[in-house]
DNA sequence: CTATAGTTTGAAAGCGCTTTCATAGCCACC
DNA sequence: GGTGGCTATGAAAGCGCTTTCAAACTATAG
C-alpha cells in the first residue's frame, strides 16, 4: 500500500508535442464563464435546458477564447467518432468522384467527415476496408456499389448502420439506394429507336456488376417493346472502361456486324468507342449514332458532345449521406433516388437525317 | 420569471442505440494475459522491454479476444492519430483524383489513412478545413496546392508537419513539392515551334494560379528562345475549366487573331478548345494544332487523342505522402518531382503537313 | 411554514489508451 | 551483508469530452 506524498510531477516536454496547442478545451471556457463543464457541455449539445444567463455566459466565452470542440475526445466520450466511412472503387474514379463530393457536403452540414477508401472493385479488399473503418470507430458505412457479397453487407449491418448504393436489398440497419439502370438502359435504347435506328450494338459493362446488367435488360426490353429483334451479335461484352469500348467497336467491325447506332453501358466506353470509329474513319454521328450512360463531366465536352443517360452521381452522393445520417438518428431513411434522364446531345440522330 | 426561449438549433442525430461495443480492449487484454494495461500498451508500441513470458501471454490474448486497439483513444491519451490530413480542391477534379489515390496507397503500405477534405479553392475554406483536420487531430498535413498563404501555410508548419504540393517554399517542418511548370509550358510550345508553327495562340490558367503563370512564362520563353515575338493578342485568358477553353476559341476567332495552334495552359481548357473549333468547322489537328498540359486519363481517349504534358499526379501523390512519412519519422524529405514531359499525340501535326 | 415536486447545476466517473513515477526484483561489488 | 545500479512491471494520472447522480434551489401546495 503506498501512502507516501507523491512528488510533485515534473511534465517532461513531450517529443513533437502539439498538445500544449493554444486551442481552447472545454475546461477552459467553463472555467472562464464561471460555470461547470457539465454545463458547457449540455449547451453546446443541447442536452439540456440551461438558464438563458449562463448560456449567454458560455457563449460569450467560447466567442472569446474561439473553442471548437475536439471531435476525438467527443468520439471517446460519446462512444461515437462524428465520422462515417465511405467505400469507394476508386477515389479517382469520374463517375463515384461526384457522388463522394456529394457525401462530403452533405455529412459536412451536420458536423461529420467522411473517411474515404478504395476498395479497388475486390471483394477482399472492401472487407479489408471496412475493417480498417471499424477500427476507426466510424459511426456508419457507405458501401458505393462494390463487390462484396449482399450477405456481407447484411452481416456488417448488424454492428452498424450500412447504406449502400447500386443494389436492390433490404435488412435491418441496412438502406440501399438504386438507381433505376434498367429505365435507364430503356430510355437510352428508345431514345435511339425514336430516332429511326434498327439495328442497334450495345457495349455492355461488366458481367458481374448488376447494374450492367440492368442497362442490358433495358436494352433488350425496349428492342422487344419496339418490335425489333434482339440480335447476340449486336452485343459485345465490355469492362466499363475506355479500352474495352475501343475494343468492342474493333470485334464489331471485325464480325462484320452491320449496325447504325451504338449504346454503350456507360460513358467511359463509349469515349473508347467513339476514339474507335474515329479511326476507322467513321463519324458521329453521320455514320453511327452513340448513346453512353452517366453523363460524366467530360460528357459535355467530347467531341461531339455525347447523347448520354444522366445518372445524378452528386445527388445520390447526397442521398446517401443523407440516409446515413438518418440511419443514425434512428429513423427509417425517406429518400428517393430520381429517376433517369436521357440526354440528347449531338451524337446521335435521326437515322439517314 | 422563466422563460423558455426553446431556440430551433440543428442537432447531430445521436445514436439510437448506445455503446453496443463487443470489442476487446486493452484492459481487457490485460486481464486475460494477466499483466497490467501498461504493460500490453508496451507491448503494442514496442515502448519497453518486456518479458518474453509475458509477451508471449499478451500476444495469445490479443489473438483469442481478437482485439484492436481504438485509435480514437489513442489518439487522445498518445496525441496522434495515424491519420493525416489532406487539403484537396475538389474530391472530385480530374486532375487532384489521381494525386488522391497516390497518397492513399503510399500511406497505406505504414498503416496510416489520409482524411480528404475539400478547399474549393478558396482560402477561407482551405483555414477552416485545416482546423478541423487539427480538430480531428491528424498527425500531418497535406495541401495540394490551394490558395492559400505561404505565410498562413508556414504558421501551420510551426505546429504540425506540412507538405504541400504548387510551391517553391521552405520552412522548418514544411516541405514544398513543385512541378515545373516553367519548363512544361516550355516544351509544349518547343513542340508546336518544332513542327513549324509559328502563331501559337495560348489559353492561360487562372492569373492568381502559380502554376498557371510558370506555364505561360514558359511559353514567352520558348518563343523567344525560337526568335518568335511574344503576341499578346494571343493569349487570353481561361479559368482552368472547360467552358473557359470554349470562351478562349470564340474570342480568338471573333478578334480575327491568325494562329495555327494553341497550346491549353491546362487539358481541361484544350478539351474546351476543341469543342469550340469543331463548333466553327475547324478540325485539330488539320486546321489547328493543339497541345494540353496534364495528360488527364480522358485526354488519350479525347478525338483526336490530345498531345499534352504529362504530369505524374499519382506519384505526386505518393511522393508528398513519402515526404509527410518523413517529415513524421523527424527526418529530412528527400523526394524529388519527375521533370515533366511532352506526349505527342494526335492533335498537333507539322504545319501544312 | 413545512412538505413535495420540479428545475438547474456541479462533482465525479468514465470512454480506451499512453506515459510517467515508483517499486519490487536482480545482480554486482566493496 | 549491505549499498548501488539496473530492469521489468504496475499504479495511477491524465487526454477532452459526455453523462449519470445527487445536491441545491426554486416554486407550489398543504
Amino acid at each position: 500500500m503506498k501512502t507516501k506524498p507523491r512528488p510533485v510531477q515534473m511534465q517532461m516536454p513531450r517529443p513533437a508535442s502539439h498538445r500544449t496547442s493554444v486551442t481552447a478545451t472545454l475546461e477552459m471556457v467553463a472555467h472562464a464563464a464561471g460555470v461547470s463543464p457539465s454545463t458547457v457541455s449540455r449547451i453546446l449539445n443541447g442536452t439540456a435546458v440551461v438558464s438563458s444567463d449562463k448560456k449567454q455566459a458560455v457563449d460569450d466565452a467560447i466567442a472569446r477564447l474561439g473553442f471548437v470542440p475536439n471531435p476525438i475526445a467527443r468520439g471517446l466520450a460519446g462512444g461515437r467518432s462524428l465520422s462515417v466511412g465511405v467505400v469507394t472503387q476508386a477515389i479517382d474514379s469520374p463517375f463515384y468522384g461526384a457522388a463522394l463530393r456529394g457525401i462530403e457536403d452533405q455529412l459536412d452540414t451536420v458536423g461529420y467527415s467522411p473517411l474515404f477508401v478504395s476498395g479497388h472493385w475486390n471483394a477482399s479488399a472492401e472487407a479489408r476496408c471496412i475493417d480498417m473503418l471499424r477500427s476507426r470507430r466510424v459511426d456508419g458505412i457507405i458501401v458505393l456499389t462494390g463487390r462484396l457479397t449482399d450477405a456481407a453487407l447484411k452481416a456488417c449491418a448488424k454492428r452498424l448502420p450500412v447504406v449502400v448504393t447500386g443494389r436492390q436489398l433490404k435488412a435491418p440497419g441496412l438502406f440501399a439506394l438504386n438507381f433505376d439502370n434498367l429505365e435507364g438502359g430503356r430510355l437510352a435504347t428508345r431514345h435511339l429507336i425514336e430516332l429511326g435506328h434498327r439495328r442497334i450494338a450495345f457495349i455492355a459493362g461488366d458481367a458481374d456488376h448488376p447494374d450492367a446488367n440492368d442497362r442490358l435488360r433495358g436494352y433488350r426490353q425496349a428492342l422487344e417493346a419496339a418490335g425489333l429483334s434482339f440480335e447476340p451479335g449486336l452485343v459485345v461484352p465490355g469492362e466499363y472502361h475506355e479500352v474495352s469500348g475501343l475494343l468492342a467497336v474493333d470485334r464489331l467491325l471485325e464480325t462484320r456486324q452491320r449496325f447504325t447506332a451504338i449504346f454503350a453501358a456507360n460513358d467511359q466506353m463509349a469515349s473508347g468507342a467513339a476514339l474507335g470509329l474515329h479511326r476507322r474513319s467513321l463519324r458521329v454521328p453521320e455514320d453511327v449514332s452513340l448513346v453512353g450512360f452517366d453523363d460524366l463531366p467530360s460528357s459535355l465536352y467530347a467531341i461531339p458532345p455525347m447523347s448520354t443517360v444522366h445518372q445524378p452521381a452528386y445527388d445520390m452522393g447526397r442521398l446517401a449521406a443523407t440516409a446515413m445520417l438518418q440511419l443514425l438518428a434512428g429513423t427509417v431513411p425517406t429518400v428517393q433516388v430520381p429517376p433517369p434522364r436521357l440526354i440528347a446531345r449531338e451524337s446521335s440522330r435521326r437515322l439517314g437525317g
